[in-house]
DNA sequence: AAATTATACCTAAGAAATTTATATACATAA
DNA sequence: TTATGTATATAAATTTCTTAGGTATAATTT
C-alpha cells in the first residue's frame, strides 16, 4: 500500500520566490481566478509537480490584496463561499515587472550554468 | 554624486532557494574555490546582476560543509586564510540532482507562462 | 603616512516566504 | 457514514536570506 501525499509546494527549493509571480501571470491570463483554482490549474499544468499549498497561497493573495495588486469579489456558489481575485491596474504593471524579472533570473542561471553564453 | 550600493543578493526575490544549486554548479566546473572567488565569479559572469552577500554565502558553504557535499582544505596564502571548497562524491551525485530540478523548474515555469506547451 | 579599498573570513538579529499542522463548512461519492 | 473533494483560513515552526555588524591583512589612493 503506498500513500503518495504532496504536501509541499514542490521537492525542489528553486520555487521559493516565485509564487507571487506565478499567481500574477495566472491572472494575467485568465481574468479572474479563486484560490482554490488556482492550484488545481497548477496542478494540472505541471502535471501534478508543482502543487500549491493552502498555507503558501492564501498569505500570498491576502498579501497580494494588501498592496493594492490584486482585488476581490466574493461570489456565493452552490451555498458555499468564493473569493475571486483579479488584478488592479497596478497589478497589470506589476506583472509585466515580474515577467521581466523571471526572463532576467533564468538569463542569470543560463550564464552561470553554461559560462559559454557569458563570454562575447 | 550617486551612491549605488548592491548589498542584497539580487533585487529579485527569484534567486531564494537557487544559492546551493548555483555553488554546486561551479565547483562542478571549476574543481575548488572559496568563498570570495564564489562572489566574485558570479558577480562577473552577471555583469554585476546577482551579488552574493556573505551573510548568505558563508552560512550555505557550512551547511553544505556539514550534510557532507563539499569538504574544505584551509590555506594560507599571503599571510591570509583561505578555505577551498570541493564537491564529495555525494556532492557530485547532489550536483547532479539540482541540475535536473533547475530544468524541471523552468520547464514548469514555461508550461504556466506559455500554456500552449502545456497542451499536447 | 594615513585613509580607503580590496581581499578573506565570520556571526547574530530580524525579515520574509514557505512548510506543517490544524480548523471550519458544505457537497459528493463510495 | 465515512471518506474525498471543494473552498477558505490561520498559527507555529522552519528555512533562507537581508541587514548589520565584527576581525584581520594587503594593496592602493590621497
Amino acid at each position: 500500500m503506498f500513500v503518495v501525499e504532496f504536501r509541499t509546494m514542490s521537492n525542489s527549493k528553486l520555487y521559493k520566490g516565485s509564487l507571487a509571480t506565478i499567481i500574477l501571470k495566472l491572472l494575467s491570463q485568465q481574468d479572474k481566478m479563486y484560490g482554490y483554482e488556482i492550484t488545481q490549474k497548477v496542478k494540472g499544468l505541471t502535471k501534478g509537480e508543482l502543487n500549491i499549498t493552502e498555507g503558501a497561497l492564501y498569505p500570498a493573495l491576502h498579501k497580494l490584496e494588501a498592496e493594492g495588486v490584486l482585488e476581490v469579489e466574493v461570489v456565493r456558489v452552490d451555498n458555499r463561499l468564493r473569493k475571486y481575485y483579479k488584478l488592479t491596474e497596478k497589478g497589470e504593471k506589476e506583472t509585466v515587472s515580474k515577467l521581466a524579472e523571471l526572463e532576467e533570473y533564468i538569463k542569470n542561471m543560463q550564464v552561470l550554468f553554461n559560462p559559454k553564453f557569458g563570454l562575447e
